[in-house]
DNA sequence: GTCTATAGCGGGATAGAC
DNA sequence: GTCTATCCCGCTATAGAC
């Protein structure tokens, strides 16, 4: 639908929309606010988009397509092993929470408040994201590098991850790569802890 | 402070209004909605709460309280390992947050929302709670039953137990019991699981 | 303790000029 | 594409009768 509608323009604003979308959360962002992020006056932003529903429809669209984009990248370039696929993707998925912190965190905190129609149309994107987990989750039990259930695995996982935009403090001393290194060594077995991706090697 | 304010009244409509909090979420309950719930119109509300935001803060009280109560005596009944005492709070900390499925959901889910003045009245509590989970973590790691560092095995077990709330289905075959069990399967060594708490045993 | 009535505000959204 | 001006609505909270 906004294979259309994808002008500079609105992409940008989008990214505004975002960011105050993370700090104040959805219900609590005016469209006032929103215009004075984005350096013009309320009336204007519906120019742009036609509610402010369809402004979180396309927040979350981007979070979870520069979500799905970035883990496909992280796969296709690291090792070829449970570990460093499970690694890779844990890493890619913190990066585009704590480190852009905006359209990925608002997709996942802000989901319910999409109403139906913007629901179905979105959920083909997320179903292919959580597929991706799913699947990179399946290998490591295959190669009985985790064990339990395929599905609460992957959602303890996950959930495990999307928490830590509760309290993960970007000034502190761990980056994402740290955190996704720590929870794969808590789940996999004591000596399959993989080193960081091949930088040292 | 409100030790003196306790009326069996005042609990009663704070237990419906954290059912809506649920329901709905914080800033979309109006209350007009809260009254209607409570068979009672808007303006008396206010008899009962000096405003919205008194509402918010009692039902946060009363979800931590019972949150840190139930897992006391989870912590007292259970054996004296630390594998029980972990899936002993898992259970629990599952069970207030899927069963009762109110209070204590709100008071992690809605924290953001109160107003500075009551964050600091009930940090104490959360911190409490808090606690309670480190220590046991703490005992895992001591005992070698787990691995890494005591914050993070924390934040990370703890979000994977709040994102429940995100999927769990009541009617589903799962009960909170055999999520905790499987949680605690998946962080510990393989052979570590342990039974249900002494039943058949 | 609950009611009715309403004040007062701020929200989302529109119209039409530029 | 942005502005000004404004409509209309629903929200929180209050006042005073019962």
């Amino acid at each position: 639908m906004n294979v259309v509608n994808e002008s500079p323009r609105r992409k940008e604003l989008t990214r505004l929309a975002a960011q105050l979308f993370v700090q104040e959360g959805f219900d609590r962002t005016t469209v006032r606010m929103l215009a004075q992020e984005m350096g013009i006056k309320s009336g204007s932003l519906f120019h742009h988009f036609r509610d402010k529903q369809e402004i979180l429809a396309a927040v979350i669209e981007e979070g979870t397509e520069n979500a799905l984009q970035i883990a496909r990248s992280a796969l296709a370039s690291c090792d070829n092993t449970p570990q460093a696929r499970l690694h890779a993707m844990a890493r890619a998925h913190l990066e585009t929470l704590l480190t852009d912190r905006n359209a990925h965190v608002v997709a996942l905190y802000e989901w319910r408040r999409l109403d139906p129609d913007a629901r179905d149309h979105l959920s083909h994107l997320r179903d292919a994201y959580e597929a991706l987990w799913e699947q990179v989750i399946d290998e490591a039990l295959a190669a009985g590098l985790i064990q339990g259930d395929r599905f609460l695995v992957s959602r303890f996982v996950m959930g495990a991850l999307n928490w830590t935009v509760r309290w993960y403090d970007p000034e502190g001393p761990r980056k994402p790569e740290d955190l996704a290194r720590e929870l794969i060594g808590m789940i996999t077995s004591p000596r399959a802890v993989p080193a960081a991706p091949s930088t040292i090697v």
